[in-house]
DNA sequence: CCAGTGTGAGACAAAGATGTCTCACATGGG
DNA sequence: CCCATGTGAGACATCTTTGTCTCACACTGG
């Protein structure tokens, strides 16, 4: 953030990079590192010049996708309202880097050294207290524990981006249909 | 089919080789030729005389969640009473195939050639039909479609499966939270 | 015009995974 | 007992990917 303009406008814009790093890594994750520079645009070079090394790649990508779903946290002010119309918000400011956080969802190998999830394990915490507050506040159901909602909502974010990638899902849907399956199943049915 | 006895003890089994192998992969899905064997209690040379090599085990991986899906699909009889019934049924058979199904459901370069997609194609058909047949008998709702309803019962599948081996859900659990989630959402509320 | 900066193309060695081979050993059946 | 079968261990060449390097070129700013 110290300086944010190029000097050359020949400079790649490495948040593009990263952008179809991982929308070609969501699809293929074992792309290679000269098929993620020319889906770039760029020559490998180039791509190893501003990411040292596939890792180095991976951790800025997990750092991309953290940045996007904390600005997404703070953004649909989860402590706000009611909870179900929190989880809305949510989904609807977490849309865009749904399809990164799908691959970095399957990429559980980052998980194996325990460096980076801290920054997981807050934005964890974060939903399941919204979930919490949902059934304290008597808006959800009780016996599908907070921990469950967490992950139910990544993997229906994962399945959700995937399928609008492969096209069985109108992009214009994406929030809708993920909101309506997970709250329909949050929400406490009111019994007739 | 033709012999189905093994002449020697030391043979190894080829469907606990599949096993382990579908075990290791779900959480490391680049893992080693050699580190699937060790994990399968076996060298690299007997995996590679069972397997002609890594495709040829993947493929195999393949075929048997694609048959134990079927035998689940089968057992639950997807068409007899009410689909929510059904799909209970079909969540409780499937649930020991789940992990192998997140395998495979990450594993998505298998879909670009599009050779053994057909089976899966015709799993699709049967799961995308209950759910339809569940809307039009009332029980479910018709805002979420039937391809979205398949896509999410798959991802809670695989986030289910992902949960239980990272220990953030019970075992025992895993099919009441993800069938009351699903059907929570796939139910039609009925308004008070 | 000219220096500086960033890029693309390609060469290169190093590392890792894979596929194949050989050899020794163990077990079970004839 | 002895042979056949299946296995484990290891060596080996090959292939792919990676990481690093050099060089030439394009564009920008002074």
């Amino acid at each position: 953030m110290s300086h944010m303009g190029y000097r050359c406008l020949m400079a790649v814009d490495r948040e593009q990079v990263l952008r179809s790093a991982a929308a070609l890594l969501t699809r293929k994750s074992t792309a290679t590192m000269d098929e993620v520079a020319r889906a770039a645009g760029i020559s490998r070079a180039t791509l190893h010049r501003h990411f040292a090394g596939r890792d180095a790649l991976v951790r800025a990508l997990e750092a991309l996708g953290l940045a996007e779903c904390e600005a997404a946290v703070e953004t649909a002010r989860l402590d706000d309202g009611p909870a179900a119309g929190a989880v809305r918000r949510l989904v609807r400011e977490i849309e865009p880097a749904a399809g990164l956080l799908a691959f970095l969802y399957t990429e559980n190998q980052l998980f194996e050294g325990e460096e980076q999830n801290e920054g997981w394990a807050r934005l964890d915490a974060r939903l399941t207290a919204l979930f919490r507050r949902g059934q304290e506040s008597g808006e959800f159901r009780i016996d599908l524990t907070p921990v469950w909602l967490t992950e139910a909502l990544y993997g229906l974010l994962a399945s959700g981006a995937w399928a609008v990638t492969e096209g069985r899902v109108a992009r214009n849907d994406f929030t809708h249909l993920i909101v309506e399956l997970l709250l329909g199943g949050a929400l406490r049915r009111e019994e007739s």
